[in-house]
DNA sequence: AATCGGATTGTAATCGGTTACATCGATCAA
DNA sequence: TTGATCGATGTAACCGATTACAATCCGATT
């Protein structure tokens, strides 16, 4: 039923090979064969079989985009980093996302192969095992915050250790002594790396500090969770002066439960959290947070695996460590700086 | 160098139908060569090259996802829908996004040909011609939002018309009389189905309400025209009772011109959207909006093009045009209903 | 012991393109 | 006129899998 491009070439009377080099461009084409192929083409509504002509040329143009979850600001800003990056580069995506264990992430990685010419994982099950055995090993790769730096592949990591100290330190130069923190799932490197961050800085210091006391509730970077630590926070019989909470989503989870509970921020209380995703600078009062350049990421990700694509002899894998940036806004109750506001807004 | 079928047969010392059968669990294999070509395969590390299957089952477990774009909330909750809908039955995305003019949607849309088992397609320049001058006779299609519903495609359609009135009405039962709109861009057919709904709901509800006068500000649905639009309107002689704006994102830049300008929503002004985006309930004040389920649309439109798929003797197209539903939160200044808050918290 | 039949296995066609190589015809120089 | 050359076209191999069909093997039946 579908036409190919056989159907052409007998309609137009010529062979398929002309058939090819006339679509293609090729420069050895009459004039004459080229217009009627492509008037014949026309006609018949042909559409060229992609699948079929990438087994040949080995080419897809398509990268593969295998990531924990679709759902949220930070992955959507993840993607969409990539996507501007693919798209001027006339790349399609490829994405399979939210895999409950490791099985269907291999799965998911494994079915890419032979429709992509490259892949970007960002994957708790990540490792360089992992990838080596579900990933053809001719295939360019560019990991995401993995946790093994040693394995041979590009990588792309946030200094996610580095923003939590940054945020401690801030929150203690702002007098904060008593200092929780809402961290996110123990199975997840980039939420231990906060947590890693929280506590050392905390132990460096505040001399006082006892990593050992309850000062970290966990959640599991949703909103959800958020809001339930918020409820635990303030039965407390004492709130701390400060929380930290892993991401954004859960301090905004927490600023409503402590609402609902009368607790004003930063008033009684100083709430931040850690991505800045868009949302950070709309709710009320503005987020402090530490920036991450989701966005950026994606496309300096793509762009990676770009130039692996093109430059298949270079063997040189490259990784990367991302700064991140303190964003002071209202929640951790410092001194506003004038125009800030203003500028955020446009 | 990548290893293919017939490297594993040729290390099993057997044929590839043999590798192919014992791989795909087909039952006319023995015990003993399904084992030893298993050992063989993972020995060798090989991974079927997935286009290559697919040439010969025509079948590619993808389905292709094309979107004006990718960016904000409408669209991240759109995918995910279609995400999680597609996951559960095993199938892939292959996405594409952002085209600025009809030749890149073409292009996108020939590009997926022979590379998926269907397509769902949200495009301005969609219509029944566009899409089967790209798309594959035999390719099953669910189209989303497009304004020409004779098509002969199954499609899935929001209740723009009737969610803007709706909402107009509610303005006006509140006592709100001097209604503007923030429009979103004239060649966008949603956009222009909301404002239809603005200005015929309210000639009908408001006799005195003359068409014709400067009640519409045009935006692109960004945040950015939205403020632009709110400076616009804090900068008349006279301020309107209420603002309208096509969508959320707007209605959110509005509202952060309008308290610079030391207006205050809802006091001063109320102020509502459209699409209740997961944000409006997080700004202060809560949004007041049309609740558009847009993950809801995307599982729905992957269903039904599984359908499709699974069904291809069925010509049944079906066109399904979704309600929506007012979402009445603080900033149109509504007497607010006790307990709302708590229950859309969590 | 010969034959039959079901279970395994192998051979080769096929999916829809691209492209190396062969072929053909025309042009041009000798 | 003839042979060389070059451009346009056609033939067929190939990409890596699946699968129809043929071939083979083996035990069971007579």
């Amino acid at each position: 039923m579908t036409v190919t491009i056989k159907d052409v070439a007998r309609a137009a009377n010529v062979s398929v090979a002309s058939v090819s080099r006339a679509l293609n461009g090729h420069s050895s084409v009459t004039e004459d064969t080229r217009k009627l192929v492509l008037e014949t083409a026309r006609a018949l509504r042909y559409i060229p079989h992609s699948g079929a002509r990438s087994l040949s040329t080995n080419r897809t143009d398509t990268i593969g985009v295998v990531l924990p979850d679709l759902y949220g600001e930070f992955f959507s800003e993840l993607i969409r980093g990539i996507d501007v990056a693919a798209r001027s580069r006339g790349l399609h995506l490829l994405v399979s996302s939210s895999h409950g264990d490791a099985g269907e992430a291999a799965a998911a990685l494994r079915s890419m192969s032979g429709r992509v010419d490259g892949v970007i994982i960002m994957s708790p099950y990540v490792d360089a095992s992992f990838v080596s055995d579900n990933v053809p090993g001719t295939l360019p790769v560019v990991l995401l915050n993995t946790h093994d730096a040693a394995h041979g592949y590009s990588s792309l990591a946030v200094d996610n250790y580095g923003g939590a100290a940054a945020m401690v330190q801030h929150l203690v130069e702002l007098g904060h002594r008593r200092i929780m923190m809402i961290a996110g799932p123990a199975n997840n490197f980039e939420a231990e790396e906060r947590l890693r961050g929280f506590r050392e800085t905390m132990t460096r210091l505040l001399p006082a500090f006892d990593p050992r006391e309850v000062s970290v509730i966990r959640g599991a970077f949703t909103e959800e969770s958020g809001y339930r630590a918020g409820q635990q926070m303030q039965a407390l019989k004492r709130l701390p002066d400060a929380v930290f909470a892993a991401n954004d989503m859960m301090a905004i989870g927490c600023l409503f439960a402590l609402n609902e509970a009368g607790v004003q921020v930063p008033r009684d209380l100083a709430l931040v959290g850690f991505d800045d995703i868009p949302m950070a600078r709309f709710i009320s009062p503005p987020l402090t947070t530490v920036r991450v350049r989701m966005t950026d990421i994606g496309s300096r990700a793509l762009e990676g695996l770009a130039f692996q694509i093109d430059n298949p002899e270079g063997t040189r894998t490259l990784n990367q460590v991302l700064q991140t940036k303190l964003v002071v806004r209202v929640s951790c109750g410092a001194p506003k700086a004038a125009g800030q506001r203003e500028v955020e807004a446009v």
